[in-house]
DNA sequence: ATTTTTGCAAAAGGTTTGCATTGAC
DNA sequence: GTCAATGCAAACCTTTTGCAAAAAT
């Protein structure tokens, strides 16, 4: 996913605080975090900083491939240090988000899929929803599938 | 996913034009729509509502579990008439989106996940990333895979 | 009559832009 | 001194809300 070309059309950085604290938040908390959440953060250790500069540091850190975007459809975005690929599991009674990773092999479902159409598939995203072990303890309300 | 519940939520509703085209709309195009794309349908058929009424229909549709919404990452919602269980192929070119059935058997990799985290996964996303076939012949600027 | 459906304007929520200023190297 | 980083206000985009008017049963 990184490749040269982004490497060089993000000039020269400067190390900032901000820029040091998003991504010690990033890489504390391992998992997608919304603009809130690293609001928060960099509130807590005293940085007061501009909306638009923390949204400007989130787009050049994803420019440069350091972190990446990610949409559980909340109508938001998040953002996430790039590690290995993995996977999320998403709380549907509560919105917590948790990283997994498992073995995974899709390469009967992608012959499958490239013998009817013709794309040429680059990645997938794929996500599991449930109920986490709090929201399963805490109330007779939630739905059993 | 549809339970008696929200059935019951609903009270009488009325076979209006503008209901009756928006799932007009949805069952021809099979595919997931945005809102842009569900007004121009509308227009297209000499249909002028406003927006409101639009999501408010959408809303109504899905409550009633006729319809489902959807999440690219897009910044936006799409809608879809609710079928059997599927996944899609999104273009990372040109955003076209194609439905796609095949097998599909994740038990092993929900066992894996159940074995160190406490969810009771109930559903999953998995959505295929790709270039579609008028992409790949469109230009060389495509980063290649 | 009662209740759903509609239109309108305004707000909400997340994100982006323009521009001038500050600050790091 | 140069160029990146910042703050501020305003704009943007999609979606939602409140309220009153209209239409359907």
């Amino acid at each position: 996913m990184i490749d040269d070309t982004q490497e060089l059309k993000s000039k020269n950085t400067r190390l900032t605080t901000t820029k040091k604290t998003i991504l010690t938040c990033l890489i504390e908390q391992k998992k997608p975090l919304d603009y809130r959440q690293i609001e928060s953060f960099l509130d807590s250790r005293g940085i007061k900083v501009n909306k638009t500069t923390i949204y400007r540091q989130l787009d050049q850190l994803q420019i440069k491939g350091i972190i990446q975007e990610l949409d559980f459809g909340e109508g938001k975005k998040r953002y996430e240090i790039i590690s290995k690929h993995h996977h999320h599991l998403i709380c549907t009674a509560c919105n917590k988000i948790e990283c997994v990773n498992f073995e995974e092999d899709f390469n009967s479902q992608e012959a499958e899929i490239s013998q009817y159409t013709n794309f040429r598939i680059t990645g997938h995203m794929f996500e599991f929803l449930g109920i986490c072990g709090k929201c399963q303890n805490k109330t007779g309300k939630i739905k059993h599938a």
